[in-house]
DNA sequence: AATGAATGAGGGTTCATTCAT
DNA sequence: TATGAATGAACCCTCATTCAT
């Protein structure tokens, strides 16, 4: 492999080909390479107009090659939601365990989540095409879905009683912020001009801003 | 056609059936008709899990006749995007109409963009599968898109000028609210407990808190 | 269509052809066709070496024309299992309303189920591949297999009971026979020396034989 | 390897790992435990169905190691066809070596047939998917097939002239018992409740029965 | 106007086989 | 000797689209 050929490859595809070999890390490597890629793939193309010929050509790879790490194309797609959620429940864990105020903790999610999401290796796992999935995945990822919606209005409750923000309704807040948030990777790019950070405070900020909190807050 | 089978159709497929005969109108209406009915698809199932066997059977015509109306499965895809930048430029449209402060527009556009969307006839069409339409049709909407938030980023730049709102950087607020408010196609459902225009109206407050007003307005 | 491409075509191409256009019966005949010219290829070549374009190419259609009259390709060896079975059955039925003894039922039931199985439309339908079937289907099968192995011992024993053949292991004796009856699909052939009905008879003779008749009966 | 992973092998693995070192009988010993055990695999799921890998974890070796000792799956079938139509040939031989009358020989070869491909190690050859070798190994395997039946159609045509049985078509009585007896490895197992020796004995009288001996035999 | 029939093109998946180590 | 890794080839199946009537 001469560095002429790594230079036509990208970051993702790099990790594929640089794996540690006989280490049983690779096959993990390659895995989480594979559905990066594919996740990208999916994101700028959508699910079906996604060939695993092109998720092999831009992993440098046969296809066949890529049954030896995941078991069909649906499980791609499900390994992506996984990702993604897994983003949300970690950013979601995280604000909680810094604590503060219930709507800190709000802040606190929603700048966690686009954090990670925007990042390299997240940014093309945000995907919105349910219908894709086998009802049985669609069912689990909606379950771990779910719950973080309940946590979310529950501090939207509490943010209420403690007088920090305005009276609303929150499974429509809810819907409206989280609304905002989902939609940022579809059009957010590793190469755009503003950097995943400075937008996650940015859109924290704005989620803030949208549930009213009271003067005194200010 | 017995009434009997009638009641086993809903409102667009009857749309259809009930066009005048003869008249130059009825293309249209027929047209419009396997629009909307593609679009609710296309809703639940996205682009390519509906088939056009599928829409065929839910306006109760073969699938042949289809191609009378419209030139591809493409083509519908493009005027169900058509309908839906066609919407958000009404609505804007009527929100500068009725003049107002530049955050009066915003908001009015927002509630006048969710009103048409979430109507039995609009909610079907707001997608955002924009891979799967051909490149030349995405520009065509793209710009069409670009040209409303480009209106709306004027109208945020207006808002601070006025003192209305706080300074923030105005193609993120756009992208902010406008995820918000695009958001709501993927769980908004005619039979859900709430109807679209309380959504509207909820979601246009949510939209300007979110611009973070100075506290004269409130 | 002329004579010239009718001369290529075998007698089952030419049903498939020669159906009554606009006849509800056309999807049986077809149907019908498309399964036994899928039997005889199973028989030639076996299920798995057996394409769906060569079953195609016999008929003179195309591929996926077959998918309007089955659903897969597992349906259609499960079509011609039921067929085979469903002509055991009807071999037992017809001996069974003949009457005569326990001995006569059995040599009838022989005679018949060959007979069937060799005629142009049943001898490609034989097949003993169970393991390429799902294990819903075969389960299907044999279940209506075991009944006729169980009524072909019922009367093996009432035979042994009348005196009519001499004692044995009514199990292994059902075996020895429909084994040597099934084996006549695997070197049968249309344009054989011997015509199916002769074949018929004679071995059942040796089924009558092979089970030790008493001397009285000769 | 350890007594453990030997407990879970079977027989056939276990002729593998045990071969002698360095022995050139090895190869020998490891190419026929391979026979075996894709033999066996083929009786149960046929030969398109078993895979190279079930073969190899069958043995507990890696697949391409298999390739050491056959060249090809073609050639593992092929093997099959030639140990099973070998026993054929010694237990004719063998009933030709005993003597005896020319029924006697045809039930000779009958037990002794049947005691071969019932023992453990035979079974799982006897196979009838001709149509999955290659022409060319067809034609080998069946060159040595139709030289048995040939001898025994002769036995059967000296057996009526020495008026041991009654007048037949000697063909047709040979396809009968034939079909019969190759009919048994298709529901015989090691652990069913009959043992290969018991069939062999009954199956020998059937096939003498069937042949309508006269009665001053009995 | 309307439809049943027909098909070309393309994608996911499997597996025998080879190669580098 | 032994094996993990890799792939070419083939097949089933789907579906948008067209044609004959």
């Amino acid at each position: 492999m001469t560095d002429q050929e790594n230079d036509n490859r990208d970051e993702i595809a790099d990790a594929w080909h640089t794996a540690p070999e006989g280490s049983s890390r690779r096959h993990d490597i390659r895995r989480l390479s594979l559905i990066q890629a594919a996740g990208r793939a999916f994101g700028r193309k959508g699910f079906h107009r996604t060939t695993l010929d092109e998720i092999a050509r831009e992993l440098s790879v046969t296809k066949p090659m890529l049954y030896r790490y995941v078991r069909s194309k649906q499980e791609i797609l499900y390994e992506c939601h996984r990702m993604a959620v897994g983003m949300a429940e970690e950013a979601l864990a995280e604000a909680e365990r810094r604590g503060g105020s219930a709507l800190d903790r709000i802040a606190g999610f929603a700048e966690g989540y686009i954090d990670r999401t925007t990042t390299a290796l997240g940014t093309c796992v945000v995907l919105t095409e349910y219908y894709s999935m086998t009802p049985e995945d669609t069912e689990r990822i909606q379950q771990r879905r779910r719950a973080i919606d309940t946590r979310l209005r529950e501090l939207l409750a509490q943010a209420m009683d403690d007088g920090e923000i305005a009276p609303c309704d929150p499974k429509l807040a809810v819907f409206f912020f989280m609304g905002a948030i989902n939609g940022v990777n579809r059009w957010f790019s590793d190469d755009g001009e503003r950097d995943g950070n400075e937008i996650a405070r940015v859109f924290a900020d704005h989620v803030v801003a949208s549930l009213s909190p009271r003067k005194s807050r200010m």
